[in-house]
DNA sequence: GCAATTGATACTCCAAGAGTATCAATCAGG
DNA sequence: CCTGATTGATACTCTTGGAGTATCAATTGC
């Protein structure tokens, strides 16, 4: 079974006459009375009453009829749904992401996406820094926003942003002026650590810096998070280092201070699989170049206007 | 668009192999990758993501395999569908009759038909007999089962049955016998005729078999069916003559009567349109001769017993 | 690093579909 | 009742496209 034969069929059930049939579907009568036979033979039905000249549908072929219009339409949909998934107009993307990626460029960036390809179910799903690679890996999702670096063999990463480190310290610890002088102001006070919660301390890039400025802070307290680390800032608990857009989500007992000296920028970046080239993913990745290119990382004094 | 491809890439996601898929479906592999190949560029999207050694499919692919499953199931029902009708297995079949073809055997020539074609929607409309003819002309039934003679060029005619008459009178006028010497001993009482009621009660074959006895009857009522023409009867306004077996339908006030002498062998006749060749129609007449063969016309003296 | 597996490519061959010419049957009109 | 026109079927040829064989390239597992 052909589908061509069942256009056939359909023209000349529509029109009722093989000629005009034939016209409309642009080739001579001849073979398209050849292919309808075929077509009834191959059923073993007869499709057309032909005993008077005005040829009329037999009952089998009425059915035909109704189902070869339904199973065309249904096809043609097909066709179209999967092009429109094949090109990126449609389909799914999910994106996971660590919690501090929530500050920044991602939610405009998703924004964006949405409005620009609003058939494609957005899925937008949290995950602990941890258990985020480990969801790109398995391919539970397509794409991956952490702060975290995501330094593996089978990722491509780029960077989505770079933002400078600012201090976040609760306000009664905060001197005056809006701009802290050097990082080692804040060495007399425990350094609240929270980038890579599953790895050791030591390792965190926050304590590396400020060893890099000539200290050791008093103490050293891991958080799960930003968050919670902005949180323990808020009571009190010590001071921290945060991307300069953590500003949208800062307590009000929480001040942010850029500091002079030495900022490694710390990066957003996004992760994917090598071999995931779906077009969703494509695209959404060149939406954020374009987006990167057009919004500079604010400057670290934006925040304090 | 052509199913093949379809059936082929089915094949292939669902082995997601395409050897495999290839010697399922029985040819060689380069040609399965190509038609899958051009099926991808035919769409416009990538269907399988062949990166890595094993493929895998891709969303587009993964939809369009749903689809395909889908409609290529919904293709061999329709394919399966249409055979039935078309065999004469399925479908429908419209017959008409007159009200006096409910006695006799349609009754149980439909009930044959039903045992034999139960997926076949036998619509049994009961037909006035003038309009009766017209039905079967306009279409509107294949069959049309009467005792009128359904003469006309567009239609062939068989016979179901022969029936003998036999007079019907009311009981107070029947004599002790069990067959009447003759049918002129009915010259006394008011003739019901009602085998045409459309044309002039003149043509009634009923009172022109009278004639051919030998008598006028005093009288010639007009009823518009057999079952008036009974009722007639019963309330004591004539005698009329049926076929033997409207004995089945007959009133408590209403004696049936052979008789000697000449008997025209009413007929119980089928029409169809000479241009009507569905297989049901064909069948159910199968099934009338073979009925009339195993069955022949039950003798007169039977309703007496 | 090498052998094995697997899909893609190049090329040939054949079958099936499409075109041309023509026939047969039906129907309308004189 | 005959004739011409219309319409679908048939016979034959040609071309397109699908299938086979041989082979290559890439990836993977030992």
């Amino acid at each position: 079974m052909e589908i061509r034969r069942l256009r056939y069929f359909l023209a000349v059930a529509e029109e009722l006459h093989f000629g005009r049939a034939a016209a409309r579907l642009d080739i001579a009568q001849p073979p398209l009375s050849r292919q309808v036979a075929l077509l009834e033979s191959e059923i073993g039905a007869e499709l057309f009453d032909r005993s008077r000249s005005q040829i009329r549908l037999t009952q089998a072929g009425s059915v035909l009829r109704e189902h070869a219009q339904r199973l065309l339409e249904q096809l043609d949909e097909a066709i179209e749904q999967t092009r429109s998934i094949g090109s990126g107009r449609a389909g799914r993307l999910r994106v996971g992401f660590s919690d501090c990626a929530s500050f920044g460029p991602l939610p405009e960036l998703t924004h964006a996406y949405r409005t620009r390809f609003p058939d494609v179910d957005l899925v937008l799903t949290p995950y602990g820094a941890t258990t985020l690679a480990r969801a790109l890996i398995r391919g539970e999702i397509d794409l991956a926003v952490s702060r975290q670096s995501l330094a593996d063999e089978a990722f491509r990463v780029e960077h989505l942003c770079l933002e400078p480190l600012v201090a976040a310290m609760p306000c009664r610890f905060a001197g005056e002026g809006r701009q802290l002088a050097s990082l080692s102001l804040l060495s007399d006070w425990p350094l609240i650590v929270y980038l890579n919660p599953g790895a050791g301390q030591e390792n965190d890039p926050i304590l590396a810096l400020c060893r890099s400025e000539g200290f050791d802070p008093v103490q050293c307290i891991g958080a799960p998070d930003m968050r919670a680390a902005l949180g323990l800032v808020a009571m009190g608990a010590g001071v921290t280092l945060v991307p300069s857009s953590a500003g949208a989500a800062c307590l009000p007992q929480v001040v942010l201070r850029p500091y002079a000296g030495r900022n490694p920028q710390v990066a957003l970046s996004v992760g994917v699989r090598r071999d995931n080239c779906a077009p969703q993913v494509r695209q959404f990745l060149e939406l954020c170049r374009r987006e990167a290119r057009s919004e500079p990382a604010r400057p670290a004094m934006a925040l304090l206007a």
